[in-house]
DNA sequence: TTTAGGG
DNA sequence: CCCTAAA
């Protein structure tokens, strides 16, 4: 039984006793903030983390110019380093050099497990700035709201000319992490456009984005990289995806990746640890770059929630307010592999965890001074979002529960390693539920299991009546959420399949077409029947056509009373009973090449011969 | 890869 | 629609 807390690593990276202690500059300025500014010591910390992580890029870079630099040089360095903190672990708190001579403290403990805590996904720079008509208050409306917006991530997000953050603090048990999206989110109007928009997909071959986005290459030779968030689709396919199309036809790039379809590609640095019980641990780290802007903000923002995001002002243009989202926090996930894990099956069990969690739906929430604001009627000057105010008050928070508040008990088990590597994962998520309590019992999970914990939680510091109540605190902080546990399951299932495909209705038309290719080749060549009525239609497999035509032999049968959706025309129906019975009658006979192109077939004549419908 | 069926 | 055993 594992029992997971929200944890959140900006708070907990300096609050607790077994924390790294980091150069004195940056403890003083920790020490003097921390108590009403936890970002603040963040951002210390996150400095000495970038500026290191930026050199070990750098020499990766130069030495392999390749898009492993993390796993070959970088990985090396947190080997050693590893090395080192191990033969003096007494030592709670500990500063290090790191090869590139920048002194910093790689947060790190002995006493980790398995498991770590990914507290969010980092969009790369942002490329994609939206803009959204200001709203039109009655005071405002000279001024309207204006400035861009930058919207810069949680506490996560630190200035770093290195152009890399390595981000790393363990959390008893666990290992906090920060993953980065790969591509923006576009925001437009009052929701995250999707799937034009949030296109969280970009499962592309680009080895980098910028000039020093080095990502990492999983086993399957997926490259994650960034991509502009465009309102179609490209051309652009990536491996996986032409995979898939490959055998379903497909001839375009229309895949459809639903609304929160998550293949998250995800930019991640790990090193191996050993935890002093004896346990294979892992720490995982985040590579992130971020570019500094002028006139950007402190972070102000801080929800501990979901995710959140900071802002930034940026110069002012037209009456109307540009967010330029950088990052999203998203629920914690809690991972746990073993040591021998791969960095693809780590990535693709977090990609699945993510995926589970989209899945169930996700929304939005605009923070104000760090205050959630509910109320979606109001306008962004009646909310304090304008020109006029301090947008570094702005932040973003992703949310599971996209429509359903409940708790995504999703537990996917899934080879995720392909080879025998034991690797499942499950998900928790209390969420808002009500019923957080209602831990269930996970006592199956075993070591070398992987488990991915998705949180929500929320620092509603000024609205602790609303959501609240649906959490269940527990005794270290008050805004943890409890998490229901559920149980691991043996064989999670592919991440590609994390989520099927949207639902696509026949129209009339489409199954006038499939009767009539049915009509004249049967009910057993539903390749030929792709082919021949739906040569054009991707989204048409012919297991589609197949399931289709089995629904119609079905919905011709019962009652119109009982049937469901876009009623087809009873013609229609008549056809496919009569189509049904000759096939059934004929099959082994016209099966092969020379169907039966009866022209008197969709009279019936030839139907009516054997066929008893 | 397709078919054929159950889920 | 998904998942798969079979062919």
């Amino acid at each position: 039984m594992v029992f997971k807390r929200k944890l959140d690593c900006v708070s907990v990276a300096f609050d607790y006793p077994n924390i790294p202690r980091a150069p004195r500059s940056c403890r003083r300025k920790v020490q003097n903030k921390r108590t009403d500014d936890n970002d603040d010591a963040q951002m210390c910390a996150m400095d000495l983390l970038a500026s290191l992580a930026g050199k070990i890029l750098e020499e990766g870079q130069s030495s392999s110019a390749s898009s492993n630099a993390f796993e070959g040089n970088a990985h090396e360095n947190f080997g050693k380093e590893v090395k080192t903190e191990r033969e003096d672990h007494d030592k709670p708190l500990k500063s290090e050099s790191s090869d590139q001579g920048n002194s910093v403290s790689m947060p790190t403990y002995e006493n980790t497990s398995d498991k770590c805590v990914v507290n969010s996904f980092l969009f790369p720079d942002n490329d994609g700035i939206l803009e959204r008509t200001p709203p039109m208050s009655d005071h405002k409306k000279i001024h309207g709201e204006t400035g861009d917006v930058n919207v810069n991530p949680g506490f996560e997000q630190r200035e770093a000319t290195g152009g890399l953050t390595a981000n790393t603090c363990n959390l008893e048990d666990k290992t906090a992490l920060d993953v980065q999206f790969p591509k923006p989110v576009c925001v437009d109007g009052d929701d995250l456009k999707s799937p034009s928009c949030v296109n969280m997909i970009p499962n592309g071959s680009l080895a980098r984005h910028g000039n020093h986005t080095n990502l990492v290459r999983d086993d399957d030779e997926k490259l994650y990289s960034s991509r502009k968030c465009s309102n179609k689709f490209t051309s652009y396919k990536s491996p996986a995806i032409r995979r898939i199309r490959k055998s379903k036809y497909s001839k375009q790039v229309s895949k459809d990746f639903g609304h929160y379809r998550a293949d998250v590609g995800i930019k991640a640095l790990y090193r191996k640890r050993k935890s002093c019980y004896g346990y294979n641990t892992w720490k995982h780290e985040t590579i992130y770059k971020r570019r500094r802007s002028p006139d950007r903000s402190s972070v102000v923002t801080s929800d501990g929630g979901l995710s959140n995001g900071s802002v930034s002002k940026l110069p002012e243009k037209r009456k109307s307010v540009k967010l330029s989202i950088k990052s999203f926090r998203i629920p914690e996930l809690f991972i746990e592999v073993p040591e021998t894990a791969t960095v693809g099956s780590l990535k693709r069990t977090v990609m699945e965890a993510v995926s589970v969690l989209l899945s169930g739906g996700i929304r939005v929430g605009v923070l104000v001074h760090g205050k959630k604001v509910r109320d979606d009627k109001r306008t962004l000057s009646q909310t304090g979002i304008s020109s006029e105010e301090n947008l570094s008050n702005l932040g973003f928070t992703l949310e599971p529960g996209g429509t359903s508040n409940g708790p995504i008990p999703l537990c996917s088990k899934d080879p995720v390693v392909p080879t025998t590597e034991p690797t499942s994962l499950c998900e928790r998520s209390a969420a808002a539920s009500p019923n957080a309590d209602d831990v269930i019992n996970s006592g199956s999970i075993v070591d070398n299991k992987l488990e991915l914990v998705p949180y929500q939680s929320e620092i509603s510091v000024d609205e602790p009546s609303s959501d609240s109540r649906a959490l269940v605190p527990l005794p270290a902080l008050e805004e943890v959420k409890a998490l229901a546990i559920v149980p691991l399951n043996q064989k999670p299932k592919r991440t590609e399949l994390a989520q099927r495909r949207a639902r696509r209705p026949f129209s009339v038309t489409e199954v006038e077409a499939l009767v009539q290719a049915v009509e004249e080749l049967g009910t057993g060549r539903w390749r030929d029947v792709k082919l021949r009525a739906f040569e054009n239609a991707d989204h048409r497999t012919y297991v589609d056509l197949k399931d289709k035509w089995k629904t119609l032999v079905h919905t011709a049968s019962i009652s119109p009373q009982q049937r469901r959706g876009e009623p087809v025309p009873q013609e229609l129906l008549d056809r496919v009973l009569k189509a049904y019975g000759y096939w059934s009658q004929h099959q082994g006979k016209h099966q092969a090449r020379g169907a039966p192109k009866d022209p008197d077939m969709n009279r019936g004549r030839a139907l009516d011969s054997g066929v008893s419908v």
